[in-house]
DNA sequence: TTGATGCTGCCGGAATCTGGCAGGAGCACC
DNA sequence: GGTGCTCCTGCCAGATTCCGGCAGCATCAA
């Protein structure tokens, strides 16, 4: 591989990783010398790419570099098409249309080429366990999470107890058969699930919960030991 | 200047004229006598970029090299993540980084207000029922269903009798739990579905199959009595 | 035909690239 | 204070690539 072919290649690696990637990792992952690394990140940075490198951290770009990235690959486009269908099988009817209509805006970019392998993409998502009919809607929840609102639930756990609650939702986890609001509990104190399909009622309240979902999503990541899937 | 940085530069001044470019012009523009400029739109044909010459009028940048911006509404950028977070999750590893990997080419050519919304998706996917362990390399099959390519199958049925069958592999479907394999089997002559963690072996032969995919997929479907959700 | 252009092969000298080593410096953690 | 991780730089020698020039062919349009 020529060295300008590696230098996109680097850039793209340093794209995917969001996360500070080490020099190490990136020389092994683009198969080349630490020594050639330091090098070519060099030249992306005279090039213009902010790039930084902090001692003990690693490397992360900053978003906004001139160079829009390469186009899909073959692989990428299938990866794509399989999850939006996943999304489209799967989820509510507003998810479902935008994974649709996400995918044709796609397309509409993609080159003869690829375009045929995106039409002609031979991979198939199987009807799922059927999803439990669910009360309210999937949309309003997501909209609490995104504005980050507090949310009244009514709610009947897995004995049959109701019970009502203020939650602050900052995640929905998809399963295979169910799904779960992740939030944080004002009655409880503390973090809860809760599956969709349980839910009776919610009430999207007028005021924003005091913290950033992003930081309660983190610590109940810790708190439940699961690791961020980004590292 | 280095020769990957003249690239960078080369790519630039493409995408500037829209009208075609003399190369010699290119050369001039770049400081590059013309011999190294033929070279050098070579290397970046063998990178994948669609450039095209034609004798006597200049070199014009067909759309299809590098990713233009792409605007999405805010659901739609959800829905992308979700889907390639599933697939990131589910499928091997190759899929799998293929979609980390095409994610990040989205990431980078989204507006910033988009890209708040993509890098704080709150919709996660859960930890579905463990893959069983596969004996044979599932981009094998891939490769086998695009290239419209002959199987010959080393399988093992649910009551444990192997058999040895050639079959014409035109799709794989995604269920929760396993993955299954859609061919037509010159043995049985006829459809049939095969579990990949029960396929024992795969030998990818050279010959083609007489018929193109998806007028196999579609009868298949007809067969099954399953509508095509492209409809 | 003529001219403009794209494209390829060949050559030898020049420039660059590469990996390894040694060492410095910042930072976090113990 | 020590240890470990990391970024970063200088140096060097051998391997590799790059570069310009030239000569020639192909294609297209006037």
């Amino acid at each position: 591989m020529s060295r300008s072919e590696r230098l996109f290649d680097l850039l793209h690696a340093l794209r995917r990783h969001r996360r500070p990637v080490s020099g190490r990792v990136l020389a092994e992952e683009i198969g080349v010398s630490l020594r050639t690394l330091y090098r070519d990140i060099a030249s992306l940075q005279a090039m213009g790419a902010s790039i930084e490198g902090e001692p003990g951290v690693g490397y992360v770009l900053k978003p906004g570099f001139l160079l829009p990235p390469l186009m899909f690959s073959p692989e990428e486009i299938e990866a794509l098409v399989l999850g939006s269908r996943w999304v489209a099988d799967r989820a509510d009817d507003r998810l479902s249309g935008a994974a649709r209509s996400a995918l044709a805006r796609i397309g509409a970019v993609l080159p003869d080429d690829l375009r045929e392998t995106f039409e002609g993409s031979a991979l198939l998502v199987g009807p799922g366990t059927p999803a439990p009919s669910v009360a309210v809607d999937p949309a309003l929840l997501r909209r609490a999470i995104r504005t980050e609102r507090k949310l009244a639930l009514c709610y009947r756990d897995g004995t049959g107890a109701a019970s009502e609650r203020i939650v602050w939702p900052f995640a929905l986890a998809f399963f295979d058969s169910v799904r779960i609001l992740l939030g944080w509990c004002e009655l409880r104190q503390g973090f809860r699930h809760f599956r969709t399909d349980r839910i009776a009622a919610a009430d999207l309240l007028g005021t924003r919960y005091p913290r950033r979902r992003q930081a309660l999503l983190k610590d109940w990541r810790r708190a439940e030991g699961i690791t961020d899937p980004a590292d």
